[in-house]
DNA sequence: TAGATTGTTAATCGATTAACAATC
DNA sequence: TAGATTGTTAATCGATTAACAATC
């Protein structure tokens, strides 16, 4: 791996390369080149070999790339060869939707608490967690090994939450409340503001371009 | 409004602003400079000028921009100015979770219908909307006025689902399912792929930069 | 009027695409 | 070996930032 600053342009790519060469991996395919795998995907050859090429050299020439190698080397970049640990703070609808998310065993996501406020959220069962109370929270990461915090909290509560929980030491944070979090900069947040993507919707339809 | 394209690094901004500037109106601020908005959300003054200089000149040299008055403007870019009804196909946590949201009223979204295949979910009541069977989609459609379809339904169910609906007429749909949609070129699709988000945080995790 | 701040042009920076020598 | 395809450098394109004249 190379010490140069990779773009986040590059990054955001990642996932869908991971899900495309998932996909050739369950149709059986062992090998692709850059250019089939543009097709596929809807963008040239060259950018697929730069970004790649910003992790190293997967591929072998005249061969293209060895599909399964591939996808494990993006895995390991992304951080998904390992078990990443989350905690997901708010038990209504959108934390039990993400808690109930069957593909993350696949991707090496482990829910492994879920806490709310409302003592008529606290002891309700999703799958196999039942919600917590916060009260429990500083118990309960102090004695697991949590390395992500799912905010799907008001977004009154999303500040403080992320301050209470840098605390605690959780460094990552999926944010679905509709603020931009202030963090320290050791700490990170990706950010799902879903009425922010439903704009970009009504505007092309909008201004169909 | 110009005619000359916008970019959409550009429309993936402006609910940014319009959040931001919504934020000023609770505060009772009546205007704005570039300057202070620009530090308000961390990007540059210039960036804010070129930006809304997109769609036209919003603000008065040695005043700057008069808040509402621009919250609005953008609004009406976005198309959130007026009602955009919507349908959820599956009923499932998530699409629950949408429903739910109640945030949605203010933007001017209204969810008209869910609909899912599943019997057991189908009756089940999320606020005052009763989840209906897959069968009625059509004769519901045809009946209402309906701009958006949300798809909170399993990858495999996902493309067929889309192909159906724009036959019914829909061209707007915000997909959740774990696939990119291939649509007709009237048509327009808006991820929300939240595995693909979860990874970009593992990779920042990782690869503290 | 003087000061402030926009709208807009020009300069810079970064990302994407094209091209091709290296090499399997 | 000949053909294919990478890795990488160079060219292009687009987006961001800087600068400043216009003007409220």
């Amino acid at each position: 791996m190379n010490n140069r600053k990779i773009s986040s342009a590059v990054i955001r790519r990642l996932p869908r390369y991971y899900r495309y060469l998932s996909e050739l991996i369950d149709n059986g395919t062992e090998r692709v080149s850059s250019n089939e795998l543009s097709k596929l995907m809807n963008v040239t050859a060259s950018q697929v070999r730069q970004d790649l090429n910003n992790f190293g050299g997967f591929g072998q020439q005249g061969y293209g790339y060895n599909v399964s190698f591939l996808r494990d080397e993006i895995a390991k970049i992304l951080g998904i060869d390992s078990p990443n640990q989350m905690i997901i703070i708010g038990g209504g609808n959108l934390g039990c939707a993400i808690a109930g998310y069957p593909k993350f065993e696949s991707r090496n996501f482990v829910v492994k608490g879920i806490f709310d406020v409302d003592p008529h959220i606290v002891g309700k069962k999703v799958r196999d967690i039942t919600v917590m109370p916060l009260s429990e929270l500083d118990v309960f990461i102090a004695h697991n090994d949590i390395s992500i915090a799912a905010l799907t909290v008001p977004k009154e509560a999303a500040k403080d939450m992320a301050k209470k929980l840098y605390s605690l030491g959780i460094r990552a944070f999926w944010n679905f409340a509709h603020v931009d979090l202030e963090l320290p900069k050791d700490a990170f947040s990706e950010n799902v503001h879903l009425s922010d993507s439903l704009m970009q919707l009504t505007y092309m339809l909008n201004n169909k371009k």
